[in-house]
DNA sequence: GAGCCTCGAGATCT
DNA sequence: CTCGAGGCTC
């Protein structure tokens, strides 16, 4: 690729044909109106670590788009309409919609932080989307925040204070997540982290290797439920290293700088309180 | 010492 | 991206 010019031509958009740029290791689309991006936004709210609908996957979702069926994200909530007409379509019956509506209907309670990143608001992921939800409570609350009042929350500097106050000013994205609300999803959010100290309390974690019993996004969320951080890299802010088999370098490392290592059966014995 | 800048480390974002 | 450390100026 030159330096001498912004960008590189690639290809085109499957979707549009538009031209694809490269960025980072993706292709995106130069179109500001692709409909993929559209598609791609849908995928990211409905999926497992956002608003967890099982069986609106992307294959579906693109279908649903391209039928008429979703074309935002508020449309989810309204697919029950057209149930009658969803389980004659190839590939689905009474039971497949079915499934599909009883979990879109559970989505609507999943909380104010997944939704935040669900929505996919600009540098607001995972975490900044429960740092915002802790501190709002509602969606309501975080709607008028000043950028002044974002800004001085641990772990928010200028740059996404800004972006949430742009969500927040966007009529568009008003009009979205009062319709979101009208459809009655939940815009709390109730805090499911055990008040008392843990083992776990305020302390850095890291995941290593492959744990046999549980997975390593289960063991994540436990750990993060108990009152612990877990972060990906091993460093000397890390309190302890949870090494489950086949550990690699992050092992190492934190036998060098002379960490605490769990191993499997340590850790579930520390869950076991 | 307050203010401003740059830089690196660590963590996060989609 | 955020933030704190360290250097520089006034």
């Amino acid at each position: 690729m030159s330096d001498a010019r912004p960008f590189e031509f690639i290809k085109e958009c499957p979707i549009c044909k538009s031209p694809l740029i490269k960025k980072d290791a993706s292709y995106y689309c130069v179109n500001e109106e692709c409909p993929k991006k559209d598609i791609e936004s849908l995928i990211h709210f409905a999926a497992r670590d956002t608003m967890n609908i099982i069986g609106l996957g992307d294959a579906i979702i693109e279908d649903f788009f391209n039928m008429g069926y979703i074309k935002s994200i508020p449309d989810i909530y309204r697919l029950d309409r057209y149930v009658e007409e969803l389980k004659l379509l190839e590939g689905f019956g009474e039971k497949s919609i079915n499934n599909l509506l009883d979990s879109i209907e559970e989505s609507k309670k999943t909380g104010l932080d997944r939704l935040l990143f669900a929505v996919g608001i600009r540098y607001v992921g995972k975490k900044t989307g429960k740092i915002l939800a802790k501190r709002f409570k509602n969606i309501d609350a975080l709607a008028s925040a000043s950028f002044e009042e974002l800004e001085a929350i641990r772990d928010i500097g200028d740059v996404i204070a800004q972006s949430v106050v742009d969500y927040f000013n966007d009529e568009d994205n008003l009009k979205m997540i009062t319709e979101l609300k009208e459809l009655g999803l939940n815009m709390g959010y109730e805090s499911n982290e055990v008040e008392e100290e843990t083992i776990f309390t305020g302390k850095t974690f890291v995941l290593t290797g492959t744990l046999d019993s549980i997975t390593r996004d289960d063991a994540k969320e436990k750990i993060e439920n108990l009152g612990g951080n877990c972060s990906g890299s091993v460093s000397k802010k890390t309190d302890v290293v949870i090494a489950g088999h086949d550990a690699g370098s992050k092992y190492q490392k934190a036998v060098d700088l002379g960490i605490e290592i769990w191993d499997e059966a340590k850790f579930l014995e520390m869950l076991n309180i």
